[in-house]
DNA sequence: GGGCTTACATACTGCTCAGTATGTTGCTCC
DNA sequence: GGAGCAACATACTGAGCAGTATGTAAGCCC
């Protein structure tokens, strides 16, 4: 029997059920994350979960806006701000989070990618919060490619958000197919050809 | 209560269980898709179904290598016979079906990469099957790129494997995104920028 | 054409899991 | 310092669903 906790924080209470939830949901999904298994990530029960969150859905909208979307921010676009280039900025982050990964953590794919493939479908809300999140993920991109522009690594020709667009599928893309096989071996290859590309941008 | 069927016939039984069973898990993924909903999708029952396939596991196996991989390269490997230039083929491929696809199927994903997202962590069995299937689609796209390279239109130096891995992540990749924004807008956008990274390796 | 096997149909079971009802304790405020 | 509410804990419920046990009819073989 579990005693009650001895100091109680609702804000931190909601934070570690976050965190639990955006792990188990992270490595197995949303529907095969049972509230059980969350909780068992922490040291609360199911009283504290339905305190805070209305339902599991409710929970999952609130790993995308509180987790994802800060954590998409954090690795894929404010990065981007310390390079002069910002095409080889892109290239580094994809190198640093997905080459440099371990391959169990790579076979888990990209967080965001795995909530829009499991539940687009399945919850128009989902949707609405996932497609926020990588229209957040573009414009951010956009903007670093704009400046890349003005300072003249970038080619004026070239249409910043087409390249963004472009650069956030390709970047699903090789999340989506290391995962499917298994194998970080596509990686290198990818950013090689990434860089092919980036050549025919570049001023 | 439902009649035995008057003809019995195991293979089109199989068939016929087989298109639902894919239908099903294409619109709700493997987990969210009952055998109960999947036979109501037919004229059977539970014991036609558990008849054929040991479990529900082993009908998911059968999708994957009886209804997925014939579909994968008949949509995007033999197709490219057709074309002197397989690059240009490839880009129309994408152009036919992503971009003339309806806003509803295009929102489905792929069946290839939704599986691999949903499945790869779960199982390891559904892992080597959709691996396959990945490693079937890149060694039929890269083929056809050696045979642009005997043929004159792909530059000598281009490395066909790795162009075929490039090609294969990023188709995967537009359809993750364009289901995650539903919307087809990013298509021609994706193909325009495909066009710019081919560019660079035709003679 | 009768018997036997296989291709199905149906009713049932047991488990998992989201959600709820209710209980209990810490905290705050006066 | 005690009343009242908020922040939890716990035990229970009901629904959904994979799988099973068992029944039944079709088709082949002799």
């Amino acid at each position: 029997m579990k005693r009650p906790k001895k100091t109680r924080n609702l804000a931190e209470t909601r934070a570690a059920i976050l965190e639990a939830a955006f792990e188990e949901i992270y490595a197995n999904g949303f529907h095969a994350s049972s509230i059980d298994a969350i909780l068992e990530r922490t040291e609360l029960t199911k009283g504290a979960l339905f305190h805070q969150f209305a339902s599991k859905l409710d929970l999952g909208y609130a790993v995308v806006d509180e987790v994802i979307v800060p954590m998409t921010l954090e690795r894929w676009v404010a990065p981007l701000a310390a390079f002069d280039d910002p095409l080889e900025g892109i290239l580094q982050l994809v190198e640093r989070h997905i080459g440099e990964s371990t391959q169990a953590r790579l076979g888990l794919g990209c967080p965001l990618g795995n909530l829009i493939q499991e539940m687009s479908n399945v919850d128009p809300e989902f949707r609405r919060r996932l497609r926020r999140v990588i229209e957040i993920w573009i414009s951010g991109v956009e903007e670093q490619i704009e400046r890349g522009r003005a300072s003249g690594h970038v080619r004026r020709s070239v249409n910043a958000r087409a390249v963004a667009e472009y650069v956030v599928v390709t970047i699903e893309g090789v999340f989506a197919v290391a995962k499917g096989l298994r194998d970080k071996s596509v990686v290198p290859t990818f950013v090689s050809s990434m860089r092919t590309y980036f050549a025919a941008l570049s001023a």
